[in-house]
DNA sequence: TAGGTTTGCTTCGAACTCGAAGCAAGGGGA
DNA sequence: TCCCCTTGCTTCGAGTTCGAAGCAAACCTA
């Protein structure tokens, strides 16, 4: 378990530590707001702005769930909660019996449409203030490499996987 | 409610959601590893780890959910589980009766101590293979003040206080 | 120094999260 | 084609999270 001799040089660690802190406190922010401007989590909405965004305004669960960076089974609850109110709807998956595609409605679009101004307001207040448009350049180009690199690896669910007998 | 026309710029908004992503998959990466390496949550290891660094290795309990970030019933629902397995200790605070002054044990920093290798080569591996020394550097001082801007302002618990009557 | 307010923590209830287990459909290889 | 393994989603139970409410100490201010 872990590298032998992988020592991590304590600059870097910093922008570790640095990165979580910030995004501790972002989320934070964020959930306010959704909370205080749609009534949503930010699991919500997430899963709302994946499905606009998408073409189609669809999803496979599974993929969403990955995209989000989330459980399947939460997924399925949170699925059942917005279907409940109408923002999303699941249907079979036309290919596969076993998939179930899910996708954003026009309730879901209008609220989500709702939410983003409040919610870039408080992003750009809270977290761009201090970040000059270069300086949000660079920070998405570093981010831009780690991000692919991380999707590259292990996809979800380190669950060891049974080796093939 | 947000700024009349604060219009972001969507290069900004970008580094916003690239970071959401990012941390969204590094923190999944880390609590694998801390599980296996410590049976530790992320939660705890935070915990464990701000009362390191704190000199003393105490800290009172709402100054330390504000720097983690988490509201304080869960912090005292989490310091109760860590206090039962030994690896902190809660006491009243010296100068005011009220507070609860929380302090790690040698058994909790031996828990740090033993989990930190596998979580240095984790980080190391998933989130700063694609960065140089000068990239962290660069990062770090884009989110330092970013991080310094989003603490001075509303300090936590965004709750509207009562203005006093 | 008495009254009301504020602050620090815990308790409580409701909602959420996750992995494990369950179940059905898909996909080979013999 | 028949098994057996894999995949996709849901169900289930246990643990966690949060805000509101509760309570006690501390702080004003008259």
């Amino acid at each position: 378990m872990s590298d032998p001799a992988h020592d991590v040089d304590p600059v870097q660690l910093g922008a570790y530590f640095a990165l979580v802190e910030v995004s501790g406190l972002l989320r934070h922010a964020i959930e306010q707001q959704l909370q205080a401007d749609g009534g949503l989590t930010f699991v919500r909405f997430q899963i709302l702005r994946r499905l606009q965004l998408a073409p189609g305004g669809s999803h496979r669960m599974t993929d969403l769930a990955d995209a989000i960076v989330f459980s399947r089974s939460g997924l399925t609850y949170q699925a059942g909660l917005l279907e409940k109110a109408g923002l999303v709807a699941r249907s079979p998956s036309p290919d596969d019996e076993r998939g179930v595609t899910i996708a954003i409605t026009d309730a879901g679009r209008a609220l989500v449409d709702a939410v983003m101004p409040g919610h870039e307001a408080v992003v750009g207040r809270m977290f761009l203030d201090r970040l000059s448009q270069d300086d949000a350049r660079t920070l998405t180009d570093l981010l831009t490499p780690v991000r692919d690199h991380m999707r590259a690896a292990p996809p979800r669910s380190a669950t060891p996987r049974r080796t093939r007998r």
